[in-house]
RNA sequence: GCCCCCAUCGUCUAGUGGCCCAGGACGCCGCCCUUUCAAGGCGGUAACGGGGAUUCGAACUCCCCUGGGGGCACCA
């Protein structure tokens, strides 16, 4: 037995590159990246592209973007399976002469036909195991017809296959439930699970961290290991399922699951990270609001849960107001800037940057949120209107027109301050109280009745801009 | 169909035999503050799925049921 110290501790990341970084996906990698990071080991990265026609470039380069955005780093360049086919294969070659594997020559048809056979017979889909037996004189026949040839692995008969679960405990099955599994397709292509033991044997895995969808295909992999002349089994740990709302399981059809949904709709990667990691793991105290750092501080498998999780994105939006607040204004603002001038064009000044993020900060729960909200600082004169609710509430008022225009002779001629600008005072001189109508005055300059605050607004709007706003809703009103 | 995993407030969770007629957070509701509100403060609502067993004592251990989820294919 090695000591811990002699054997650090690798963990990897493998994500399938069909598609944008799923938040599922995202959390397998904050939590092996957790791990490595708490222990001292290392974070690998391993693009499992067996599947060609299921790989596109493109979204290998974004995972990348997307891990970095969260702020994972890895610390050896990421293996690509597409280039470790002679590996794979040669590990096949091994199984192959070692008797642990066989080649078989069914036709597609012909395994549709034993899968109707097994269901039939109540038995899991699967393969009944007819080319096991095939003499070397029937394979060259077999492969003359010109038949599809494969390489399947043989799994035990009898017995039980189990091993220690980090989070769950002993998971056990019986081998007979587990038909032989191809590990080589007809084309000659590997698959996952012979890639996967190939893999982390090359690469020294010793912990492999991954979602509970996988809990199964763990005994193969232990199989092919052990076949291999493997002798130390990494140990594993399957994270709780991420699930919908209505506890189906989150898929890209509903709503947002790809990380990148979510950064583009301005959550903070600090707040993302914070609530995927708090998603099936606590730090066993209180504290929700944690950053990177502490989080890996207390990181630990064991504190991680073992039921599914339901994605709350209320919750979500929770944090990442916590996060905007907890960001000083400059960073704040660097962050807004690109989604501001996106949005806005070259109408966005530092100046009035820094002013919006100054007075959104304290309330805003997402970075597009102020975006969205200063909106009406961008709009041009002919283009500002009000929307319907808003307006509806303000020809419902009392005394609107008066609220008006007692912020018509202020704004006139009030000094040019925030201070200055304040109509709480004209609104109480009209005997009303400030808060009751203060909609008026947002829906009149900022065409809502509830924004960023209104003296800000109107002192960044300037005087006549804010003037013509107001008149123009008074005639309106009239 | 077969196999596996799981089960505390609506949601995320704390809880590892007495500290629990169950704690925190989000949400929701109410009140307060207030320049609207998506912010802040205070308070409230709300859970151990059911049944057995073990024990002086069970949310915590065991069994059964029920429910939820996952896996099984030449996807990963």
């Amino acid at each position: 037995m090695t000591s811990a110290a002699a054997s650090p501790v690798r963990v990897r990341f493998s994500p399938a590159p069909s598609g944008e970084l799923h938040v599922g996906s995202a959390r397998t990698a904050l939590f092996n990246w957790f791990e490595a990071r708490h222990i001292g080991g290392s974070f690998l990265l391993r693009i499992e592209d067996t599947d060609a026609s299921r790989t596109r470039e493109e979204w290998i380069d974004a995972i990348g973007d997307t891990l970095g955005w969260l702020g994972i780093d890895w610390d050896e360049p990421p293996v690509r399976q597409s280039t470790r086919a002679d590996a794979y294969l040669a590990a096949a070659e091994q199984l192959l002469a070692s008797g642990h594997a066989y080649e078989t020559f069914e036709t597609p048809e012909e395994l549709e036909a034993i899968n109707a056979e097994r269901k039939e017979a109540k038995l899991p889909p699967g393969y009944d195991g007819r080319g096991r037996e095939l003499t070397p004189e029937q394979r060259k026949a077999l492969a003359a017809e010109g038949r599809p040839r494969t390489i399947r692995f043989r799994t035990p008969d009898t017995g039980t296959s189990s091993f220690v679960d980090l989070v769950r405990g002993p998971v056990s099955v019986e081998w007979a439930t587990i038909s032989d599994f191809v590990i080589v397709r007809s084309d000659g292509k590997p698959l996952f699970f012979l890639a996967n033991a190939v893999d982390d044997i090359a690469m020294g895995i010793t912990h492999v961290i991954r979602g509970e969808d996988l809990l199964d295909t763990t005994h193969r992999v232990l199989a092919l290991r052990a076949a291999l002349g493997d002798t130390e089994p990494p140990e594993y740990a399957h994270l709780p399922l991420i699930l919908r709302a209505d506890r189906a399981k989150l898929s890209k059809r509903h709503g947002a699951v790809a990380v990148e949904d979510f950064r583009a709709r301005g959550i903070l990667p600090e707040a993302l990270l914070n609530y995927l990691a708090l998603l099936g793991w606590s730090p066993g105290d209180d504290r929700e609001v944690m950053t990177r750092d502490e989080i890996v501080a207390s990181f630990s498998l064991e504190h991680v849960t073992k039921s599914a999780a339901v994605f709350d994105e209320k919750k979500l939006e929770w944090m990442n107001g916590e996060w905007i607040r907890r960001l000083d204004r400059g960073e704040l603002a660097a962050r807004v800037r690109p989604l501001m001038i996106e949005r806005y064009g070259a109408g966005v000044t530092e100046d009035l940057l820094d002013e919006v993020v100054a007075i959104a900060q304290e309330r805003a729960t997402t970075l597009v949120s102020i975006v969205e909200q200063s909106d009406f600082l961008f709009v041009t004169e002919e283009n500002f209107s009000i929307d319907d609710d808003a307006w509806q509430r303000v020809v419902n008022a009392e005394r609107g027109r008066d609220v008006l225009n007692a912020a018509i002779a202020h704004v006139e001629k009030c000094d040019w301050t925030v201070d200055a600008i304040d109509l709480r005072p004209a609104i109480s001189d009209l005997g009303m109280k400030p808060g009751k109508v203060m909609f008026v005055l947002y829906a009149a300059t900022e065409g809502r009745a509830a924004g960023l605050p209104v003296f800000d607004s109107i002192h960044l709007l300037g005087r006549e801009r804010a003037l013509g706003r107001l008149r123009a809703a008074r005639e309106r009103l009239a």
